[in-house]
DNA sequence: GTGTGTGAACGACTTCACAGCC
DNA sequence: GGCTGTGAAGTCGTTCACACAC
């Protein structure tokens, strides 16, 4: 049911988080079943799609009936390891870093975070959010120690590879990186860059040539 | 030359944008020529994938050479229409709007921000970078007044479709959004969403299936 | 020899279309 | 009748491999 034969798309994976927040939605709201075609609109897709999506990890919906909200909502919870909490670092205690922690959805969904670290002394010490922003020095250990699971890196290009590397080293599992610049680890290692300059630079190329 | 006669991919947009911060970085350490291998390595693809993709709008290399990098610098930023100025407002004058203008490489690459507006009385009026932060009801007048070309959308998740319904009727052009949620745009308005709930569940996924 | 440019082969994701069940 | 589940077909993007130019 969570154990699907094939190896599942990026782009699949993103598909089940946005069904996911839908679904909450739905089920907040009271309503027991959606239909893939309900689903798809919802989400800017298309009926076979959700389906398709769905049917690699289970037969989750009734035939004639639709998908029951409650359940698959709990089944894409399991399939996207969201029923545990992970322990998170931000890395940068910089605007982007603040968001993200501002940001509700990131504690409901089980993202702890467990420290902010900057290298700027004028910024080390002070409280950050329910934390104290503590020396970037210290965050190989940390990592180690506390078994951090993922990180967020928002610091400059030119440092990230670097504080890579340390955490690499200390066992970090994943990375999401706001840092423009691409980021070199071992496969075991997964990685998701947010670039947005290069997503400005997309609108921009749309505009130039939306004509084409 | 800049007239590609077939659509290009999203994704090969995305690995220009790439190419030419790395071409930058290259230019103005004075590097004369680069190979697709060596902006592959870089880019973290692949020699083929280089040369395919610059293929699609012209023939900038020289064989047994490679590509010369101030001059493919120009054709990118041509490509990409960065040679020009593009307006762009900033809706939701929270942390991930002032992170994005705060970001050095916005200016540079010619987006200059024209606005800040938020609908929360508290901060309206108030000083934010160079701008003062606008009543968010007199957005669309100044879209169609300014001639605003890209908005960025950093605002809750229920209220957006209804701001972008109001852009699009003023005549915005593009918009990147922030916001958890799908938007429905006319064919003639560009979008390009970044959700960071999305991705850090990709990363859960990945961790919860790193074995499969 | 070195490295580009590109059709052709390949692989991956999406869409189709219909059998099967409610 | 309505809607799911899924093999098959189609489409799109990437990789290969080699002719060609420097």
């Amino acid at each position: 049911m969570t154990l699907p034969t094939k190896r599942i798309a990026e782009s699949t994976v993103r598909r089940l988080s946005m069904y996911l927040r839908y679904l909450e939605g739905l089920d907040a709201m009271g309503q027991r079943t959606a239909s893939s075609d309900e689903l798809a609109q919802l989400c800017g897709t298309t009926p076979a799609q959700v389906r398709k999506d769905l049917s690699f990890f289970g037969s989750f919906g009734k035939r004639g009936l639709g998908y029951p909200v409650h359940e698959l909502t709990e089944h894409l919870q399991e399939i996207l390891g969201l029923r545990q909490a992970w322990q998170v670092v931000i890395v940068g205690a910089g605007k982007i870093g603040s968001a993200l922690a501002e940001y509700r959805g990131f504690k409901q969904r089980g993202f702890q975070v467990v420290g902010v670290y900057d290298k700027n002394p004028d910024k080390i010490g002070r409280p950050w959010g329910d934390a104290v922003v503590r020396d970037m020095s210290t965050l190989p250990d940390d990592v180690t120690e506390h078994h951090v699971d993922i990180a967020v890196l928002a610091i400059p290009a030119d440092d990230a590879q670097d504080v890579v590397d340390q955490m690499v080293a200390a066992g970090i599992r994943a990375i999401l990186s706001f840092a423009p610049t691409s980021l070199h680890v071992p496969a075991h290692v997964a990685v998701k860059t947010v670039n947005m300059a290069m997503e400005l630079e997309g609108l921009s190329y749309a505009l130039t040539n939306r004509g084409a």
